[in-house]
DNA sequence: GATGAATGAGGATTCATTCAT
DNA sequence: GATGAATGAATCCTCATTCAT
C-alpha cells in the first residue's frame, strides 16, 4: 500500500471527513448487517448529519459497497504484504501459520472493515459485489497457493479436498469474528491454537517442524481505509 | 422441541400454514439477514398475504425469533440424538467425526433454519435471543463435552485452547453454509475434509484410530427444520 | 366512451378510490405543475394519506403520466364524438365552429385533466410522454382534418400555413384556461368571441354562411376519468 | 427598465456575471417550470457553482421573480417601442400586423424571458407576482388600445368581446413557443399566418387594407432579454 | 467574488401493522 | 382464516441555503 491515509494523517480534511464516513460505515454495517445500516446510524459515529454522506458518496449503496471492498482488500493486501515479508526458503507449513497469524489479528484487532466484509458476504446484493468478489478471488488465490506450497513439499494429508480444507481454514478464522472476546481470552492464546489446528489438520506430522510460527508486527497504517484512498 | 411440526403430518390446516410461514421465514432470513427480511417476501414464499402472517405471529419479531430458536433447537438436538444413539464405548475421536458429519449435513442438507440462524446470530436484536441464547449454550455443552472426552483420553493436543479450539470447529463448520455448493463438490467429500481437519487439528494422532467415521442417516420429523427440508 | 367512470359512479369502492386520486392528482397539477406537485397535495385533496396512493400507483410518475395522457386522451374522444355526431353534410366551417365550441368548453368546464395536461405538456420529462404523444397526434388530426376540409371547399385563406394555423387555433383555445374567468364574463361570449375569429381568420368569407354554430350539450360521464378507465 | 444590462455591455464583470445567471435562469425556467427549476442546474448553465449565485440575489425566488417580470417587461418594451416608431396614421389593422409580427418575433427569436414567463404565469406563486402582474397590466392595457383603435374606426366585428378577442390573440401568439420549431417552417411564414388570422379575425375586411404589414428590426439593449439572445 | 463543506427542511417511498369485511 | 385497503413511522435522498475560507 503505497499512500497511508488513517483519520490522523496528514491528508486534506474533505478526505479525512471521508475516511471517518467510512470508518463509521464499516462499524454499523458490521454490526446490523446490509439492510439495517441506516445512514442515520452511520452518520451519528461520523459526528455529522446523514445528508453529509451525500457530498462524498452519491449513493448508500456506493458507501457500503466500498466498505465491502476495503474489507477483503485491505485483508489480502495485509496477509500478502507480510508473507512477501518473510524470507526466501520459509517452510510451507511456516508460512502457514503467519498466514493464520496476521489473517486473525488483521480481523480480530485492526479493521472494523474486515469484519464488515466478512459478516456481509451473503447479505449484499449482488450488484454492489463486482470489485468485492474480485479482491476475494485474489485473496483466496493467495491461501490456494499456501496450501499448494505445503503439497508440493509432500507435506499435505491426503484425504483432504483442497478448496474445502482452504475454506474450512478461512470459516474459522472469519467466524472468529462472531465469538471473539478480548477478555475472555488473549489474542495470542487463540492464535496459537488456530495455528496448531491449521497446521495439524492439514499437515503432516513431522519431528523437526512442530513449533507454531508467527510474529505479530503492528504495521501502522495498514488500514483498509488506506486502502480504499489508492 | 416437544411439539413435532412438519408440513405433511397430519396436523390442522392452520399448523400447516404457521409451519409454511416459519419455513418461508427461514429462507428469507438466511438469505436477507434480520433487517431485510420483509414480511412481504416470507409471504410470498409461504404463498399468501402479508396480512395473514399476522394470524399466526402477533409481530415480524415473534416470527423471527421462532426460527432463529428453532434453527440452533433443531440443530442440537440432532446432534445430541445421533451422539446418543452411538454405542456405549464409541471412542471420542469416533463421536468427534459423527459430530462433525451430523452437524454439517443438517446444516447444509436438511435445515434452512440452521443456516438462517447461524448466519443471523450477530445481528438479531438482544432481546429477541433468549431462547436462542439458551439453546445455544446447551449445543455448546454438548461440544464441549465431546472436546472434554477426547482430553480425559488424553488425546488432545495441549497447546489447545479449549473454547477456542470448539468455536473454531463450530466457525468452520457454519461457515460452510456459505461457500458449499453441491455442484462444486460432493458433500461426502467436504464431510471428510472437514473430518480429518478436525480430527488431526483436534487430536494427537495414534496408529490405530486414524479413519474418519460417521454414517449419515436420514431421520424424519426432527424439527420444523427438517420440515422444511422435505 | 363505452364505460362511464365517475366517482359516483356505482364501481367498487377501490375504482372510486383510485378516480378520487387522479382527480385530486389533475387537479393539483394544473395548479403546481409538474415538479410542484406533490403527493401530500394530491393526498390531500383526495382525502387519504400520502402512502395510499402507492397502492393505486406504484409511482408519482405513474399517477402524472395517467393524469396527462387522460387530458388529451378525454379531450380527443369527447370533441371527436361530438363532430362524428354531426349530421352527414354538415358544412366545413361549421364543422370548425362546433369544434371550437366543444374543446373550450370541455377544457373550462368539465376537465382538470385537461387543463393538467395543456398546461404541463412542455414539463413532464420526455419518457413519462409516450401514450400522451401519442394521444396529442391524434388529436392534431382531427384538426388537420377539420381544416382539410375547409380547403377542399375551397374556403380556406390561401396565404395560411395549414400548421401553423391549426397551432395557433388550438394555442388561442388552450391559453382559455389561463385567464378564463367565469366571474369575467360567460362562457357563451367567449365562445362566440372564439368561433368568429376562428371562422373568419381561417375561412374566406361567404354570405350565407356567417353565423357560428354549435349548441353546447352537456354530456355526462364524459371525463377523461372516464376514458383512463378503458 | 432603467438599467441596461446586456453581457457585452461595458459593464462590470460581476454584473455580466448577474445578467449569466439571469439568462441561465430564464433557460432553464423555460424548461423545466417554477417548481423544477433548480439552482444547481442554474448554476451549471451560469458556468459557476450554486452558492455563487447568492452573491447576486437573496433568495431563489428573487432570481425567478426578475426573470418572470424581465419576461414580460422586455416584450412590453419591445412592442410598445417598435409601435410607438411607427409613422403617424398608421391604420389601426396595420399596427395589430405590426404588433403582432414584433410578439412573436421577440418571443420566439430573441428571449428565452418571454417563454420562460410565458410559461410559467400560471405556476408561480402570487407572492412573486407583484412586478410581473403590474407590467403585464400594461401590456395588456397596449393590445386593448390597439383594438380599440380598431374599433374606433369602424373595423372590428361586432360579435367580439373585446377582452376575450385580445386574449386570444395572445394565447395564440404565447403558445408559439410550444410548438414552433425554426426547422419545420421559417418564422416569416408564421408570421404572416398569424397576421392574417388575426387580421381577418378580428377585423371587418375592407378591400384596400388587405395586405398584412410589419417589418422585423432587431433593436440591440432593449432588456436583459435582448440581451440574452445576442 | 467564489467555492468547498455542511445542514435543515422537506418529499418520495417502503414497510410493519391494523381493521373492516 | 384470509384479504383488501389504509396508515404511521421510518428511511433515503434532494435541494435551498449558510458559512468559513
Amino acid at each position: 500500500m503505497p499512500k497511508k491515509a488513517t483519520a490522523d494523517d496528514a491528508t486534506t480534511k474533505s478526505e479525512r471527513t471521508r475516511v471517518r464516513i467510512l470508518d463509521a460505515a464499516a462499524f454499523v454495517l458490521s454490526r446490523k448487517g446490509y439492510a439495517g445500516t441506516r445512514l442515520t446510524d452511520v452518520a451519528d459515529h461520523a459526528g455529522l448529519q446523514a445528508p453529509a454522506i451525500y457530498y462524498y458518496f452519491p449513493k448508500r449503496e456506493d458507501l457500503i459497497e466500498e466498505v465491502m471492498w476495503s474489507g477483503v482488500a485491505g485483508l489480502r493486501q495485509h496477509v500478502k504484504a507480510v508473507l512477501d515479508d518473510l524470507p526466501e526458503g520459509t517452510p510451507p507449513l511456516t508460512r502457514l501459520d503467519v498466514a493464520v497469524d496476521t489473517h486473525l489479528r488483521h480481523e480480530l484487532e485492526s479493521s472494523e472493515y474486515a469484519t464488515a466484509s466478512i459478516r456481509n458476504a451473503g447479505q449484499v446484493p449482488e450488484y454492489l459485489r463486482t470489485r468485492q468478489d474480485a479482491e476475494s478471488t485474489k485473496y483466496q488465490a493467495v491461501w490456494r497457493q499456501l496450501l499448494a506450497e505445503v503439497d508440493e513439499a509432500g507435506l499435505m494429508r491426503p484425504e483432504l479436498d483442497h478448496r474445502a480444507a482452504r475454506m474450512f481454514i478461512l470459516g474459522a478464522l472469519n467466524w472468529a469474528a462472531e465469538w471473539w472476546n478480548p477478555r475472555r481470552g488473549s489474542l495470542d492464546t487463540i492464535v496459537l491454537t488456530a495455528q496448531t489446528m491449521v497446521r495439524h489438520g492439514i499437515g503432516l506430522q513431522t519431528a523437526d517442524d512442530s513449533q507454531a510460527q508467527g510474529r505479530p508486527r503492528r504495521r501502522a497504517g495498514m488500514s483498509p481505509a488506506g486502502a480504499s484512498a489508492d
